[in-house]
DNA sequence: ATGAAAGCGCTAACAA
DNA sequence: TTGTTAGCGCTTTCAT
């Protein structure tokens, strides 16, 4: 009767409603669960919950989730044994019913978990077919930016990546890679160097780079922060943004234009992200024999002040 | 048996644990909820997932409630409405056992909690005896800041406060007037405006008061996104900081290093306030007649390079 | 020290 | 269209 039930008697269904209202009836979501076996709750795995990207994304599966009445588990891994346990626990105990992944060191993960555990990954390709992914168009997004310092007449473009054990890092820098192959400039090793996300990965690539007289006119770092990095430690050394270097962000994070020079950079909507993966999720919860989807968001150039044509 | 039981058999406790792993057993954590009538989940509700101040908190949280065997839902709710809706929800299905309650907007909040619910309030002060909260000390907080800027040798200092109605908000206000009349300093109520945390209304208010000429050295903005927006103004009419205007912020958020100048700021351990919350909830969730507190965390001076000296 | 049985609050299948 | 019943997988109490 409660539960939308088509066929009752009009009179029936009236009384009913008079019997909660005055008893204060509320269903125990729990005993339900209990007895459809389905808890309409699911989980979301990151490194952590403070990373503007992460959080994001997070804040996109639960609003999408809750919309359909399901709740948001939330839990943080930052390595792969914590990130193992946490599984088992979720999965053992059967409270979630699915679970958004956002993890970045995929694989191993991907090996522990069960075939019939319902997951979307996010950022991070299952190189399987049993899981439905969600990912940013690394491999166009990080073309987009390469192309944008080509046509501001660069092509000593010097790229900083993050962990190439991530798909994401290594998607960007292919695209960079083809991106310069395609415009006839010869690829240089010097230019690439692997940094972790942080800022001070980007500091310390770049003063490197300097100290080295490693000859660039551009920097493409795959994410905002190192952008930072790398513009404090061109600063530092007395070069100009984008004057003497040009420096290319990725991610769009929130304060990117209140920084000095504002950064242009690469925006990826990663609250729409988020909402992708917890509908995928459902779908796949709700089906007895779901199909498997990869969805590819693509990303926006956002230029603003930090890239401007070269003056070589 | 499985439940850590004394008195078996040793005998028998080896069959047992033979049967576990050869079936591969797990216990099925919702029947257990149902059974005991406890579901080890707590919840965490806040204006929005992204904000590094909630996500943060939110982190501290969710380690502290795992650590103890809880798992945590989170969930956003940006309004009053939206709030009330969820915790409505969250109550009547009695999948929490607890709240964190992250939000600024609280009274009628808690005047619409249940007496019986067990709740912890992070950042706001419920003003009644009926809960728990975590704050952190703003008032000595906003006192450390203004201090910090009259030790500098300024007189007149702008404040750019957050919304009043949040008891953050009020309580660094209230540090700063206190701090001024100690140090026999005018009150000006044309130096106090209100913010909404963005970076734009910093921005705004500080265009504003440059604008009508008001008369100020040195300006304590109450979060850094506020001060940051605050620099940008001043820097936009060819003022520079620190040397004509001092400008100090509140939180350290990530990054306030890398601005140029590097911001000066209180911190705030935000993801220790989450630990707290969740040990104070988890606590009144385990006791029948729990005893409430009020815990107040302290704030530190971060001094940077967005503050000097007074120079006339 | 162990086994048996009732019941947590619901849903679903069936009988009326 | 409505009422009845079994059972979801566990914990807990009571007998053994």
């Amino acid at each position: 009767v409660i539960n939308g039930f088509e066929r009752v008697n009009p009179e029936t269904r009236q009384r009913v409603e008079a019997a909660i209202a005055e008893l204060g009836y509320q269903p125990n979501a729990i005993a339900r669960s209990m007895a459809q076996g389905r808890t309409h709750t699911l989980a979301c795995l990151a490194p952590n919950l403070t990373d503007f990207t992460f959080a994001s994304i997070i804040e996109g599966a639960e609003n999408e989730a809750r919309q359909h009445g399901y709740f948001l588990l939330t839990a943080s891994a930052p390595d792969q044994e914590s990130f193992v346990l946490l599984v088992d626990q979720l999965l053992a105990s059967r409270r979630a019913e699915g679970l958004v992944l956002i993890t970045p060191f995929l694989d191993s993960y991907h090996t522990h978990l069960p075939r019939y555990v319902r997951a979307v990954y996010v950022s991070a390709d299952p190189h399987l077919d049993g899981a439905s992914s969600v990912m940013l168009d690394d491999l166009n997004a990080g073309a987009m930016a390469t192309r944008h310092l080509i046509d501001l007449g660069h092509r000593e473009i010097a790229q900083i990546t993050g962990p190439l054990v991530e798909d994401c890092a290594r998607n960007r820098l292919l695209g960079y890679q083809t991106t310069l192959q395609a415009a006839n400039i010869q690829p240089n090793s010097q230019l690439i160097a692997q940094g972790d996300w942080s800022a001070t990965s980007g500091y310390r690539i770049v003063s490197k780079m300097l100290a080295e007289k490693v000859r660039f006119s551009a920097i493409f770092a795959q994410n905002d922060r190192m952008a930072i990095g790398a513009i404090h430690a061109l600063r530092q050394a007395g070069k100009h943004v984008p004057q003497d270097v040009s420096v290319i962000g990725f991610d769009d994070m929130p304060l990117a234009s209140y920084f000095d020079p504002a950064i242009t950079t690469i925006q990826q909507d990663t609250f729409r992200m988020g909402r992708e993966a917890a509908r995928l999720l459902i779908d796949a919860v709700e089906q007895p024999e779901p199909a498997f989807h990869k969805v590819l968001i693509g990303a926006e150039l956002i230029v603003r002040q930090s890239t401007g044509r070269f003056s070589g």
